[in-house]
DNA sequence: GAGTCCATGTAATTGGTTACATGATTCC
DNA sequence: GGAATCATGTAACCAATTACATGGACTC
């Protein structure tokens, strides 16, 4: 129950439209809580009908134009609400360690290549974290700055973190497998 | 589409009725692909109505009664092309970057108790896996042992290298709240 | 005015969650 | 033989995914 809460939190940051935030999803706070546009339009529907968050006026209604969205006292009042109250992790759901395991029963035959893939990816998506690191905090994590910009390189910290442990442990899993192919138990 | 795969892989590892799956994934590859006893019922349906496995003749078909379940080849077959085929990450969704972006917008208030309870959480779990590792892998990760060994033993890392990358970033979250807080600028 | 992209949607399907139902077994 | 628990399921719902539809703007 969080995308209509990140939703919140993208349009208090900034009013936009389906599309603007579909963009914003991809290149930011999407990094932790994905979307894709359909859910978002769906979204902003509910939002607008539980009275949340309103259509700017200035709009046009059509259905190819553009809307733009703001956030009402009630859906700030919402998020607030979300943000402090006590809610669980939810259960992790990842395919990689599953496919290791189901290896060390049927053969680590194609893995390698597989480990590999993830392993670029990950890279890559840390120079992006760090790129945007470089643009937003130039300061680096110690700056004073304000309350919203620290808490803001948290989360970005956190990917930087996250994306480093996938790569660490995406080594030690590579080289378990080389290791398992090269001395022929397979 | 992991479920089906995880369930073959515990199935071979192990022939097992449902409840037996279901208490099997709450204490070890749920840790990765975590499934209610619903969902593994479902799956176990799906898998024997598409010849993947069958019930051992030796259970009752009751209602009540148990019935255990092995793997056919069509069904190791299936899990190994699985294994070996490309497969993209599935995005992530955590709400508690989420939660953190929200407070740096509406205030932190309530946030710290809940960062806490979740550093908690992920402490135990921590725990937990380092005594599963000192249970099943005493010799340590550069143990020799055969194949299958350590390509568990690497997963069961992962969820250690997983947890810690919490725990750190909890407490570089719990710190930049605190801080925020007191310093009184929320 | 045909073709392409932009922007907002609808529809169908799948996977996961929550709540409930029912037969078998055990324990007193 | 009644209550509690074990084990297997069904049903309804909700969120996410995939594929497709439609109106408008811009481009040649």
């Amino acid at each position: 129950m969080s995308l209509p809460h990140a939703i919140l939190t993208a349009l208090l940051e900034k009013p936009s439209s389906g599309l603007e935030l579909t963009r914003r999803f991809d290149k930011s706070i999407g990094f932790f809580w994905s979307a894709t546009h359909q859910q978002i339009y769906r979204e902003l529907g509910r939002l607008e009908r539980a009275g949340h968050i309103r259509a700017l006026p200035s709009a046009a209604p059509t259905r190819g134009g553009r809307k733009a969205y703001e956030v009402l006292p009630a859906g700030r009042a919402e998020l607030a609400a979300w943000t402090a109250a006590s809610d669980e992790p939810r259960p992790l759901r990842d395919a990689l360690p599953v496919r290791l395991r189901a290896a060390a029963v049927v053969g680590t035959e194609g893995l390698a290549d597989e480990l590999t893939r993830h392993l670029e990816l990950h890279r890559r998506r840390l120079a992006d974290y760090r790129a945007i690191a470089a643009r937003d905090f130039p300061e680096g994590p110690d700056a004073p700055g304000d309350a919203r910009t620290r808490l803001q390189h948290v989360v970005l910290d956190g990917g930087v973190r996250m994306e480093t442990f996938w790569i660490e442990w995406l080594g030690e899993a590579l080289e378990a497998v080389r290791l398992i192919e090269t001395s022929g138990e397979d």
